[in-house]
DNA sequence: GTTTGTGAAACGATTCACAGCT
DNA sequence: AGCTGTGAATCGTTTCACAAAC
């Protein structure tokens, strides 16, 4: 598959929720240029982003939204269920367990760990959380599709390593430290500090 | 000011802590290629993003770390301190009211909201989670500079409408919805499912 | 008549490469 | 000699505009 910017997966996940908000207020067609008012982008850039995958609609009469629905969770590989862990039970760790809408698209929270011995064993969320020294034991039977990183900085870039030893694939990071992981894992970072220094700039200059 | 892209601003917030990080080890100059090395990007890259607001190293040495990370610290606005306020005291509310590394950046939370009786007037961290109903009461007397959204999805767009009609310029949104503000409003949006969905569309597509 | 799909044009960001300063 | 600062070249993304399909 041709490699495909960042950009365009973000809106075509935006343009999911949309087609799903449309289809719960029963329409069953929509036009690129609905979608992209909902999203607050053009229709040249809809109909862009979806001629990287193919050709969904029809000319004259727009999408069908629930076979457009279909074909972006095909492609975002949203058609199965993701196994979870997350590895941090601190305020953003138990923010994320407790949350609901992962498991209501498709993201199973399935473990929690953490080296803290007052946490270890204690129930969250329906899970028990559990000791990170198992990690490598529990991973293989928990059968762990990504991990969610969110220890403090300090602890995150060992993590990581481990969690690449252990053979998981994909990470979500939340600590505020750059990872650094081989090439063939897949890393995404979220760091809040940073969304704010943004405002603050935007603030600053004007 | 030129209009400077969003990356470049990203990268300068992360120079600044690379920066910050060099110091602590006791360097007091720098390179580009240093920095570049440190944050997976080239040392062109580096100079050209410093370059957009002036010229900040000597030829042949490099850049003062001490130096350099004050320009920046002036560039990003993080020269002064930010009063902030979290609405909704949920789970992401409550995660981001104890997390510590906001005011150790400059960014002060300064009070907390919620609609739900049960939590209202609960003391949370030390502050006491406020009426919703009384947000645009209190909100001349708190001096907030920004607002941080972490409601339910259906709760946050009437909520940006309020706090925008009540004079806040800069809003950071973690509700799973897109909003729409005024142009002269600063938005930023964090929506952490859309980020697994990304993992979810790397691993799907090799 | 309406709306898609898509080459071509325009725009924007990154990388190159080197002159110029220390 | 070493490293910055920056135009020029390259690369990637978005927008334009229109022929083709309904």
């Amino acid at each position: 598959m041709r490699k495909i910017a960042e950009s365009t997966v973000r809106r075509l996940s935006l343009y999911l929720r949309f087609l799903e908000e449309f289809e719960e207020q029963g329409a069953s067609t929509v036009s690129s240029e609905a979608l992209a008012t909902r999203g607050g982008t053009t229709s040249a850039q809809v109909r862009k982003d979806l001629s990287f995958f193919g050709s969904f609609g029809k000319r004259g009469l727009g999408y069908q939204v629930h076979e457009l629905a279909g074909q972006l969770r095909d492609i975002l590989g949203l058609t199965r269920r993701y196994r979870v862990a997350v590895i941090g039970a601190g305020k953003i760790g138990s923010a994320l367990v407790q949350y609901r809408g992962f498991g209501q698209r498709g993201f199973d929270i399935v473990a929690i760990y953490d080296a803290d011995p007052a946490k270890i064993g204690h129930p969250w969320n329906g899970l028990k959380v559990r000791d990170i020294e198992n990690l490598e034991h529990d991973l293989p039977s928990l059968d762990v599709d990504l991990a969610v990183i969110a220890t403090p900085g300090e602890a995150a870039q060992p993590m990581a390593d481990r969690l690449v030893r252990a053979g998981i694939k994909a990470l979500l990071n939340f600590a505020p430290v750059q990872l650094t992981v081989a090439d063939e894992v897949i890393l995404k970072s979220v760091n809040l500090v940073l969304e704010l220094e943004l405002l603050s700039y935007a603030l600053t200059n004007r």
